[in-house]
DNA sequence: ACATTAACTTGATCCTCATCATTGTGCCGG
DNA sequence: CCGGCACAATGATGAGGATCAAGTTAATGT
């Protein structure tokens, strides 16, 4: 499956930067440092399953992570990207429910595990901490809203320009400064975007030979960000 | 516009049980009392502007409020649906950022203000109501995850029979056990499925010649809660 | 290297749903 | 009481996009 080893401390963590933990106060943090637990995850491996129940939450060490619901007929809907410092699986954890999203590797990935009883315990002593968990929360549900409204008002073409510029937002660009620093299927990207798999192929398709963007498998560069932009017409 | 005036308690208030704000420490829940100051809205105005600044949040005392974006083309979709003892605006507040949703009256409605600076102040020192603030917008955010997947998965039709009854668990029914307890225009249930007002309306027509539900005039009456479940389609 | 499967691509077709247009109904002020 | 207006209902039409089908390329294992 995936090994599992102790992680001597997250001040050697490549992601402490940019974590929410670290706004924990520093005996906090020490706390949770020892008794945390650090996985390997080999790509399209399941960090946890939608429908089980939490043991506890998880922070990207290294690697990404997609975060997906299963819709009733077994189509995906991605509805996060984590990136190294994210944590993921606190919603579950919050209200003492099921997951209701799976997260699964994109790429090979090092995920720190906290148990529950342990971060629940830490967040209730350290405001400091709390409060930074709620801003977080409450700037994903932003997100989520936008795009509640953006489903149900754009099309598939704005929303999939969207989608590339959000994509590029979350995990960067490679040295040459356009190629998308992440692979994702196709079937990922209409998953992120909300369709199906044949109409985001045949949208990039088209942004290819209008010069918005350059395809070579599953390598994306996005030559005309502004041009993108205009495409995804947004104003807000 | 609106009626203000200092709620001598919120021990008085309608809606202190089942709010989040009876979550804080006794000596904080004072402090908010003191500050808060109760405003009357008709319906049809607006409580806070998407776009606007945020001075503070408001908790709803009686009434019904809708949160919604306005889409670039100017369409509305409705985001939540606020009761007695619900927060709202507490996201640009807590990010710090222009109200991203508009607040607007569904019925006349009583809601109180508390102001931000005491508000984060209170925040940042009592734990426990910054817990209770956490798992209520986790759960607000699960909710438009689940949207989000249905918006792009079910048709219009599942997601009409869906909001139907989400609009029964938020506002409940009359005594008859069957009307829905909240007049809502055609356009305004079509913004909260997130289709044409035209769609909306068609549908409604349909559901009520299979007999799943009765209208007249704003007032609809949920007469086979079983068939629109399953119309609905739900299984998660 | 080859076989086998998975992922991608493109084309053709169908259907849901948005849009436009028109008529009908309730509601309020004069 | 009646015009005016907003909202509701219904019909006609077309476009966007899902689905099905078939072929192509890339990836994977043996």
């Amino acid at each position: 499956m995936c090994t599992a080893f102790h992680n001597a401390s997250c001040l050697n963590c490549q992601a402490r930067f940019g974590s929410i933990l670290f706004k924990a106060e520093k005996c906090n943090l020490e706390e949770i440092e020892a008794a945390k637990v650090c996985s390997i995850y080999k790509k399209g491996q399941v960090v946890f399953q939608e429908g089980a129940y939490p043991f506890g939450i998880y922070c990207v060490n290294t690697g990404k992570i997609k975060l997906s619901h299963c819709g009733d007929d077994g189509r995906e809907q991605i509805v996060r990207l984590a990136k190294p410092g994210d944590i993921i699986g606190y919603k579950a954890l919050l209200s003492a429910e099921r997951y209701t999203a799976s997260a699964i590797a994109i790429d090979d990935a090092s995920v720190c595990f906290i148990p529950k009883d342990l971060f629940m315990s830490v967040l209730q002593k350290d405001a400091s901490l709390s409060f930074e968990m709620m801003r977080i929360i409450a700037s994903e549900l932003r997100k989520a809203e936008v795009k509640i409204t953006h489903l149900s008002q754009k099309p598939v073409r704005e929303r999939l320009a969207e989608t590339l510029l959000f994509i590029k937002e979350t995990y960067g660009v490679e040295s040459d400064g356009f190629t998308l620093n992440v692979r994702l299927s196709r079937e990922e990207i209409a998953n992120l975007v909300g369709t199906a798999t044949e109409s985001a192929i045949r949208l990039l398709s088209e942004f290819k030979k209008d010069g918005l963007i350059e395809l070579q498998g599953k390598k994306i560069r996005l030559l005309n960000t502004d041009e993108i932009t205009r495409t995804a017409n947004l104003q807000d």
